[in-house]
DNA sequence: GCTTTAAAAAGTAAGAT
DNA sequence: ATCTTACTTTGGAAAGC
């Protein structure tokens, strides 16, 4: 599996000023007509160590980022991001507390899948290819959820833990050869 | 006891309101598609359904008629497509997709993913082709199943394929542009699937005499 | 429910060349 | 005809409508 994106929330015990960010900063987007949140992207930069990602800076301090591609990469882009909110002469104290929301992974089965036949023998699916070549498939537990494609590449979302998604892929597996799909 | 009488009126008249607006948005829809009584009572059976188990609470009723529609016209196996009912109301496709995928779920109704074949003789009308040509486009198609070129793709593209491959080898050619037009799909995409289809179930010859020729 | 963010899968679409 | 860009689906948080 490889991990295509993390979303993780996130909070810091400060006021943010978003129109004095927003005014400095010049990779810093807000527009509170439509969306309370100022976008701030972050572009990588190898020798700096700053992973692409982007973060929504909300005005009570609280924040979210997407786009890594390393749980360990969340904390490095909100360090980077408190840096520059400090830079525009925001006082921020220490670090941001930071819950993972979301990952989002793919893999390869290496087998080419008969999603009709999926779809027909188990019930935890969805298939409608006029509106989605993929179909959809939830886990329980784990609960995360899989769009599998005929060629048997996967995506798995919804876990909030690494492991969630290996638990989930060996579930999705073990499913699919009980009903002789796989 | 007179408050919960009077509440009691007041929702059955609530819910009968709703359900007269809901069958009049319903026969005018039916009526700009055409539809038979059959699948409006249908249609009419799943909205119920619907309104009793409270799934139109913070959706449209406009979107769950929609979708109470695309559903039953699929039970019969005459579908339309998103795009024709999103058309005939004035409700976007992805609402009512998402609407249908709702519902759906709710009320355990499971569909089977609709068939090319179902949109063959529609298609075909439209197209002023011979019931000849029709049945050719569905042997077609069940080839094209067996080969598993059906699953995953878009069902009126397949249709459209096949429909462009069985006039093209019959005498009653009909352009790629004319195929798209009524299947409501590009020309690229009757490319791709009927390039496939010939490949596959090796007509790919069979395919450019007869496109050599004239009709 | 919606709005905004990011990313993958595969199919389809639209506009440009 | 082919390329590029973009939209469909899945999941989750943020503040406000």
């Amino acid at each position: 599996m490889k991990i295509e994106n993390v979303v993780a929330s996130a909070a810091v015990d400060a006021e943010m000023d978003l129109d004095k960010i927003a005014a400095t900063l010049d990779n810093a987007e807000y527009e509170p007509e439509q969306f309370p949140g100022l976008v701030l992207r972050l572009k990588k930069d190898v020798p700096k160590g700053i992973p692409k990602a982007a973060i929504l800076v909300f005005s009570s301090g609280k924040m979210v980022c997407t786009g890594s591609k390393e749980i360990r990469l969340v904390k490095v882009a909100l360090t980077e991001t408190l840096k520059q909110i400090r830079k525009c002469g925001i006082k921020v104290k220490g670090e941001a507390t930071i819950k993972i929301q979301n990952i989002v992974a793919s893999s390869d089965l290496k087998s080419e899948l008969n999603l009709d036949k999926i779809a027909f023998t188990l019930e935890n699916t969805e298939f409608e290819p006029e509106q989605f070549p993929g179909l959809v498939f939830r886990v329980a537990k784990p609960k995360v959820v899989f769009l599998l494609f005929r060629s048997g590449k996967i995506v798995c979302t919804g876990a909030k833990k690494v492991i969630d998604v290996r638990r989930g892929v060996e579930v999705l597996v073990k499913e699919l050869k009980k009903a002789k799909v796989l | 006891f007179y408050r919960l009488k009077r509440w009691h009126k007041q929702v059955s008249t609530a819910t009968e309101r709703n359900l007269r607006f809901a069958l009049s948005e319903l026969d005018r829809i039916s009526s700009t598609l055409s539809l038979p009584k059959n699948i409006r009572e249908t249609t009419a059976l799943i909205y119920r359904k619907a309104v009793t188990k409270g799934l139109v609470r913070g959706r449209s009723m406009e979107s769950v008629v929609a979708a109470a529609l695309y559903a039953a016209c699929r039970k019969h196996n005459v579908p339309r497509t998103l795009d024709e009912i999103a058309e005939a109301s004035n409700v976007k496709k992805r609402e009512i997709g998402r609407t249908y995928r709702f519902i759906t779920r709710e009320l355990k109704i499971r569909l089977l993913p609709t068939s090319p074949i179902d949109y063959i003789s529609r298609f075909s009308s439209s197209l002023k082709l011979s019931p000849l040509v029709q049945e050719e486009a569905i042997k077609i198609l069940k080839q094209a199943q067996e080969h598993d070129l059906v699953s995953g793709r878009g069902p009126t593209g397949v249709a459209a394929a096949a429909i462009y491959v069985s006039s093209t080898l019959s005498n009653e050619k009909r352009t790629q542009r004319e195929v798209a037009e009524v299947a409501g799909v590009t020309e690229v995409t009757i490319r791709n699937r009927y390039k496939e289809l010939i490949e596959e179930l090796g007509i790919a010859d069979k395919m450019s005499e007869a496109s050599a020729k004239d009709d």
